[in-house]
DNA sequence: ACGATTGATAGGGTTTCGCTATGGATCTTC
DNA sequence: GAAGATCCATAGCGAAACCCTATCAATCGT
């Protein structure tokens, strides 16, 4: 049985003739006579009761022209799915990611994606680093959202954004007054720092102090970067935060631009190099127009 | 899209392999890679991840998969259901016959044929014999039993058997001593009768008194052939009566045959002449055929 | 490094497909 | 009531699709 067969038996079936329904389907009248021969022959039974004035549906016909349609709805349905599939606006994704920025420019990220594949089914994974390259490995995520290329030869990374050090200072504090602040002048405060096992960041402030010439002296390690504020507004010291945190701020504390800046802290799209899914080409490729055009947000 | 493309897919999709997939098809592998080619240009994305080595399906190659599996499946469903219609094995089938008939050979009749097509859904009407020509014009029956060929040109009888008119008596009746009578001999007696007005037989019957040169003296008319029987025990008279309705015999009735014996009362399978259903068509030929090989069932 | 295997591509013969022309049958119209 | 119109089926022909064999490019295994 061919579709092009049903195709043309529903038109005769509808119209109730075979000139009509030649017409509907830009063909002439025989090989649609032919066809539809055809059909009756190979099912073994007339579809079609016809006489020279008008044709009529057999029993056997009606039940075909109810499974045709339903066959060809099906079919119809089945290439829109694939379809979508295909241009990467159904599926799943599944992300990994810090908390700190997840919170941070992810959120907004994943919103205006949301936006254009409402139809993708999103799952983020809050993740330590080190779990994120091994969930990517062994395929229980398609993305993650790291600072740092990962090594594996398996992987690509794209720059996602970059994010400035910034210093968090609480506002009673003396250089809560000044403009901007070297990274020296930092060596004998103390500082609220992240976990630099579970923290990129944390190591990348880490080396730039060390580049500096001190090693920071820590009055308070946290996990997570929300807790930085209220630490530093309780006068445990001051830190070294990503930019995007400052969105985390009360009126209690004070952020000022470090100078000469440090090297800013690089977040990476991260993906498997044989990643089949269009879903996640679709997203890394929106996902970097979007953060291209919108370089420094609010 | 097409069928065969479906199943091109799909065979490479479970053998993940070109060359196995052609072999399976009795096929050589290059019309293979086109067809698949042409449905991943038409569906606008491949279904394949292919290296040269091996074969892996895409997310809309999984999708694909399934969806096709689901559009084979019901093309051969639909293709089983409407053969089964054309054959005659699946339908509807109404019938109209009046009581005396449904309740004596036609029920041994319906019980055959539900065993050779046991998925024809079928509705007997119980009708007297002019209701049964109007149900079968306005196409509410397909089929009647009836006795005597019906005058409608769109009509179209089939005898389907002969029934002699035998001599129902009393065993106290002095012709219950006599093997055979003749109908002139019952100018005399009392007659219990069906209504002519509703059936055919009794017309028959008074036609061949009307021959015999007497008409029969009434003593009790009745509807239901089945209450002859009784009435004739209670004394009466006699009653003439096809001979199917000995089934329904007491010991205190005695049948006997008429000689020289008046013309039988045929029975006849009507429908109509453009009768379409192929339900229909198979009844009355395997019924035509069951009726002739038993012509004198016990 | 070389042979074997896999999928893609090229070219040719056969089948299928769709078209025009025509036939047979019925319905409409004058 | 006969002629024309309409409808579906059939016949014959040119074009397209299809499937085959032969070959190429790339990768895997020895």
């Amino acid at each position: 049985m061919d579709l092009r067969q049903v195709r043309y038996f529903i038109a005769v079936a509808e119209e109730r003739s075979f000139t009509l329904a030649a017409r509907r389907l830009n063909l002439s009248q025989p090989p649609l006579s032919q066809h539809v021969q055809a059909l009756e022959a190979e099912l073994g039974t007339p579809l079609l009761y016809r006489t020279s004035r008008k044709v009529e549906l057999t029993q056997a016909g009606e039940a075909m022209l109810l499974r045709g349609r339903a066959i060809l709805q099906q079919v119809k349905s089945a290439e829109d799915e694939v379809r979508s599939i295909g241009a990467g606006m159904v599926g799943t994704l599944d992300l990994g990611a810090t908390g700190s920025i997840l919170r941070g420019r992810l959120a907004e990220l994943l919103a205006a994606y949301r936006q254009v594949a409402p139809l993708v089914k999103m799952t983020v994974y809050e993740q330590a680093p080190a779990r994120q390259i091994a969930a990517l490995l062994n395929r229980t995520t398609n993305i993650s959202l790291i600072r740092g290329v990962p090594t594996e030869r398996d992987l690509t990374s794209k720059l996602a954004w970059r994010e400035e050090v910034v210093l968090a200072v609480p506002r009673t504090h003396p250089l809560a007054k000044r403009k901007r602040v070297a990274l020296g002048e930092l060596a004998s405060e103390d500082h609220v720092v992240l976990d630099p096992d579970s923290s990129d960041f944390a190591r990348h402030v880490q080396t730039c102090c060390v580049d500096a010439g001190f090693l920071p002296k820590v009055s308070q390690q946290v996990v997570d970067a929300q807790s930085i504020p209220s630490l530093i507004a309780a006068g445990f010291g001051v830190a070294l935060v990503p930019q995007s945190i400052a969105r985390f701020t009360t009126a209690d504390i004070a952020f000022r631009p470090i100078r000469p800046s440090p090297p800013a802290a690089d977040v990476f799209l991260v993906f498997r190099q044989d990643e089949t899914s269009m879903v996640v080409h679709n997203f890394i490729k929106l996902a970097l127009r979007y953060l291209g055009q919108r370089k420094k947000p609010g």
